[in-house]
DNA sequence: GGCTGGCCCTGTACGC
DNA sequence: TGCGTACAGGGCCAGC
């Protein structure tokens, strides 16, 4: 086994995300933010801005979390949130401001506080005028939410054809859909019988997959999310669609379906797990 | 404007 | 036991 390969650490994709929004949103919906403080690394904006303002919701679009703040102007303001690959969210009486991985917090008119932490400092947290999203790229440039009507065979054919790139990189960069990363997007193409390098698919392939991406993300909103090792949601429970992959995670295991040993390679630098079999090019 | 590759970042496993 | 190295991977950015 290479160094390190025992060690997987998925990243919050979207039912982990709304998993905690789901549990984030009862916890701060009315609440007013009194306090903000962060990490002194550029990276982690304290959000000063969202000091006075009242939390009027939580929602997610793909990966991030969007908490909506009346800060009194007309249109009101958003304090988005990317939980990288290792960050984590809590509501806590307590904030140990020594604590190695405390990226940011935000203290609460009911002296509770949202606390971020995230050990690789790969999560991003900004505020940003309602729904002007120019800032923060890949959020401006997300395609349709799974779930939606706008995500459709059709919409997702179109969009893979308007790239050279693979099958895998495309679905990772969010533009044909929303919130599918590494674990979602092996798990989709293997229910879908789809090779993670081909760059084009007929339209029926193309409605398959958008129909799998759909079933796995299904699955991991059902269960709670997928928890490997960092991700937990907002009561710390983990998630249990780590026992239901078909594919992730599962190199050197046997195919459920054909029984061919899954095999592992690199494609745009993500581990990618996929059946030679099943998922022939 | 699209694509590619490098970088960020830290905990863990492994080899020596 | 301790050190060095490889690896995990989402998003950003520079260069082409």
């Amino acid at each position: 086994m290479p160094a390190g390969s025992g060690t997987v650490r998925p990243v919050p994709e979207l039912p982990e995300v709304e998993t905690i929004r789901a549990q984030l949103q009862p916890r701060l919906e009315g609440r007013s933010i009194t306090e903000a403080g962060s990490h002194p690394s550029a990276k982690f904006t304290p959000a000063v801005e969202a000091v006075g303002c009242d939390v009027t919701g939580v929602r997610r679009r793909g990966k991030y979390l969007i908490v909506d703040l009346d800060d009194s102007s007309e249109a009101g303001c958003e304090l988005v949130i990317h939980l990288g690959m290792t960050g984590r969210l809590a509501v806590e009486p307590y904030v140990d401001l020594s604590h190695p991985h405390l990226r940011a917090w935000w203290r609460l008119d009911d002296d509770d506080a949202l606390t971020l932490h995230d050990i690789r400092r790969f999560g991003r947290v900004h505020v940003v005028p309602a729904g002007r999203h120019e800032t923060i790229a890949t959020l401006h440039r997300l395609g349709p939410e799974p779930f939606s009507d706008q995500f459709t065979g059709e919409s997702l054919w179109r969009a893979l054809r308007a790239s050279r790139r693979c099958i895998k990189t495309q679905l990772l960069s969010q533009r044909p859909v929303a919130g599918v990363g590494n674990i979602y997007a092996d798990e989709a193409l293997w229910l879908a019988g789809v090779n993670p390098a081909v760059r084009h698919l007929s339209k029926p392939r193309a409605g398959r997959l958008a129909e799998a991406i759909r079933t796995a993300l299904a699955s991991g909103l059902r269960h709670g999310g997928t928890t490997l090792r960092d991700y937990a949601a907002l009561d710390g429970a983990s998630g249990r669609n780590q026992h239901h992959l078909h594919c992730y995670g599962r190199a050197g295991e046997p195919c459920e379906r054909c029984g061919t040993e899954l095999r592992r390679k690199v494609v745009d630098a993500r581990g990618t797990t996929w059946c030679p079999v099943c998922q022939r090019r």
